[in-house]
DNA sequence: CTGTTAGCGCCTTCAA
DNA sequence: TTGAAGGCGCTAACAG
């Protein structure tokens, strides 16, 4: 009862041909009649015959399994990726295994250790908040493993990357907020180490200067992205000696904190927040009306990252090609009739 | 340069001795002396070797792998439970297959199949929207393969669940509405196939009853749990000759549609809006500040149910013990002075 | 078109 | 304590 899986060799015995025959057939090879394809496809069929994916990978060397490391799933960005990526290698026969470094690096090292003793046939990958190495990934390089980054990726040369214009969509978050007449933007930002956040505070930076408008490194506040920094930027930044306009928030969780301790403290919202970071639109939109978002549309990058390593794993040759695909952002404004800090 | 993964005949070689003894030494086998022991391990290590678990699992006939199914990745309270999943099989050594059924039961049918060729040692499965019949599990039974629903369960004998209390927490819900003086309360349901939506209409119903309040079928509408559903529902509900003055909601994303509605047309939210099924509190609290809900706790579902599995794959005795565990909801009451539909 | 043979890398008896 | 041998289920030469 316990190991009564139908084997190749069950159905060639039943049928008195040989395994290889029944092998080929099922791989629906042209080197074999038809009749005896019909033949053993029927009998297959019959007796509920499911090819043991680990024998033929082990065979070929190959696992038709991609690794996916993210910082936590949960996040609504990341979910929205993984739903996508989910669904692309799906089609494409290609199995997910996925995993959250927690963004710790000690994790995200170990995973890359797992990944690699499943023999995935290659790794879509944005890095933890720690992780300002990239020893762990020389042995993808070294094994020929193909890996992407999405979103949170590392500026070294010869990697592939699917992003959205994290400088361009600040640039015009900020913007937007200075259009509407903000003048003291505050900025709440993200770990430096990583490119997405730099490039935000680049974006933010720019357009300021754009508009001769004194940049304060005061009104800069990082942090760690959890959702009670929200509420502690705030409070921070109501100490300052400002009469605030306008945020711009980097990260889309800090920004639900942010926003729900000001509703909290009854301080209404400023004139407008723009906010990068907000990849589900239809949530984004309905916790404050006022709110301008960017939208981060996460299905596509998961999409876009997962056909681009999909390539490389199919053609190797594709992988030096060091490879950046940018994913449109769109900026969506809302109606802003709150008022703020004044 | 392709093929240079180390495998325990590389290392038996250099070292002189047999391959068996190196798997033993590397399974840490009392059966090795413990110089060779480490002089194999150090090697090992030197060597860069990573186990084939390809060769590993074919050979012990066990994949450390579970199978997962959900309606959809990106829905709020699945990516939490999948987060709870990935980190307690993580733990205990298991990968996990994340598979999207997208609410369609023909490509449930197709990733049962999906899985078994993987020879998944487990399923975790929260049933779609159109699953009715049950016998593409069969599979699974027939192969003693353990599985647990979550949530989205089957009403039917032998099988483990992990669900919620859902007629409960429907029940205190619309009692929460009763209590602040609701009488007129609509209920937004969901598809009456699934055990979790029946139920939460019955207590629903069960509440009204307690209260002497009389129900009117015209009052429950039904959907498919679409956001576009939320809108729906809400134009139904206002062409009915009622003064409404409650809204049940049985399922977040049909909640956010409808209260993304009520904003956009200036009708403002009930009085109090009770629903069931926001597994976030973060993002729910957030919404908007008038919003009851009930807590999913999502994560502890996901880990729950993983545990519950694992000790079935290590003990599939277990498997026959038809279990069910409940996990504790609890309702967030939020500070209802928005008034609505008057 | 089909059968024979030989592994993929690992683990597990069985002997020594 | 170690080695030898065989096989998990499948596939890919190579013959025939």
């Amino acid at each position: 009862m316990e190991n009564t899986e139908v084997t190749i060799h069950d159905i060639a015995a039943i049928l008195g041909i040989d395994s290889s025959t029944v092998s080929r057939a099922l791989n629906n090879s042209p080197r074999v009649a038809e009749k005896t394809k019909n033949k053993i496809l029927e009998k297959a069929n019959e007796l509920g015959y499911q090819r043991n994916h680990l024998a033929s990978n082990l065979r070929k060397n190959k696992t038709y399994t991609l690794g996916v490391i993210v910082p936590r799933i949960s996040r609504d960005f990341f979910s929205s990726t993984i739903s996508g990526i989910e669904e692309t290698a799906f089609k494409a026969g290609y199995n997910v295994i996925i995993c959250q470094s927690l963004e710790s690096l000690e994790r995200e090292e170990n995973i890359i250790k797992t990944l690699l003793s499943n023999r995935v046939d290659g790794v879509l990958i944005s890095i933890s908040m720690e992780t300002t190495n990239y020893k762990h990934l020389e042995g993808l390089k070294k094994r020929n493993i193909p890996y992407v980054f999405f979103d949170r990726h590392c500026n070294i040369e010869g990697n592939s990357n699917v992003l959205i214009d994290d400088f361009d969509a600040a640039f015009v978050a900020t913007e937007h907020l200075i259009t509407k007449k903000s003048e003291v933007i505050a900025h709440f930002s993200g770990p430096q180490n990583l490119e997405i956040y730099k490039n935000r505070f680049k974006g933010y930076k720019a357009a300021l200067k754009k508009y001769n408008i004194p940049f304060s490194k005061e009104l800069v506040i990082s942090s760690s992205l959890m959702e009670s920094d929200g509420e502690e930027n705030v409070k921070k930044l109501l100490t300052l000696p400002y009469k605030l306009d306008g945020l711009f928030c980097a990260n889309d969780v800090v920004a639900i904190g942010a926003i729900k301790y000001l509703k909290n403290i009854k301080v209404e919202i400023p004139k407008d927040i723009a906010i990068v970071g907000f990849s589900n639109e239809s949530i984004s939109s309905v916790i404050d009306p006022s709110l301008t978002t960017i939208n981060q549309p996460g299905l596509e990058i998961g999409i876009t990252a997962t056909n681009l390593l999909i390539s490389q794993i199919d053609d190797k040759s594709k992988i030096i090609t060091n490879e950046t695909i940018i994913v449109k952002t769109n900026l969506i404004e809302r109606n802003s009739s709150l008022r703020v800090f004044e």
